[in-house]
DNA sequence: AACGTTATGTAATAATATAACATTTATAAG
DNA sequence: CTTATAAATGTTATATTATTACATAACGTT
């Protein structure tokens, strides 16, 4: 289980408002919708969101400049991400597929690099988008 | 092979550039590197941009926004890109791995979703900066 | 040459993110 | 419990990245 007790003010109201919208959202509407709690500057709201990566509990969407909390219980694996994006009407999901994640974090090339994150998004079209 | 000569002058200039440098270039880098050459506004270079990637002689690392010419001789896969990200010194170089690209390319979970794209990107520390 | 499509030019502005500095709160060590 | 240190906050200004809107020009096809 995560700990969720230990987050700060912000970031515990900017983590609640994310996970609550069910999807990604944006710095600018995050603000916009932590205002009301006196959360009056991107920075602050920018503060909450690195902590919150970096522990975790919310993952950015690269592609969509985008923040999504965490969708897997357990929560190890914020330092490789998957993602599925329909391109029609932007629905987010995060993938957890351990083959895949095994796949991935075990991957290496011969540059010589050893890879201590990754980062995967794939595009398509939901089932729901799909049928239209 | 690629066509090359189809280009427009601005999307050939724009190319020609960051294909030179070698790595990725920012679109404010790429700007002032152009201005000699009568490109003045940020738009003429996003446009140049966006159909650079569109044909797949470039592609743009979500990440850092930056945008690095297709290292694929035959770049025929831009829909399907992965890279390795230096997080010290910021080296980027494209990956190429036929095995990776055909296990990413026939990924599918149980969401329905039929993926047409994907994006990758690998961080660490390249062979350089690991023996620092 | 007339048409549709693609590319260009230009100005303004929107959207995303960080720098710099002052202050406060939480955590841990003695 | 108090001092030290790290983490978080507040605030203003600014940097960076990207798009809207509108007008014009060049290209490719028939």
């Amino acid at each position: 289980m995560q700990k969720e007790y230990n987050l700060s003010k912000n970031q515990k109201i900017i983590f609640d408002l994310i996970d609550k919208s069910g999807g990604p959202m944006k710095a600018y509407s995050i603000l916009f919708n932590v205002q009301k709690k006196g959360i009056k500057a991107p920075l602050q709201v920018y503060r909450a969101l690195d902590k919150l990566v970096e522990i975790g509990k919310i993952h950015k969407i690269e592609s969509r400049n985008a923040f999504i909390a965490c969708q897997n219980s357990s929560c190890q694996i914020s330092k490789a991400t998957a993602f599925s994006i329909c391109e029609n009407c932007e629905n987010v999901s995060e993938i957890s597929n351990s083959k895949l994640s095994k796949y991935l974090s075990n991957f290496s090339d011969n540059s010589g690099m050893k890879y201590s994150k990754y980062n995967l998004e794939f595009f398509g079209l939901c089932k729901k988008c799909k049928s239209k």
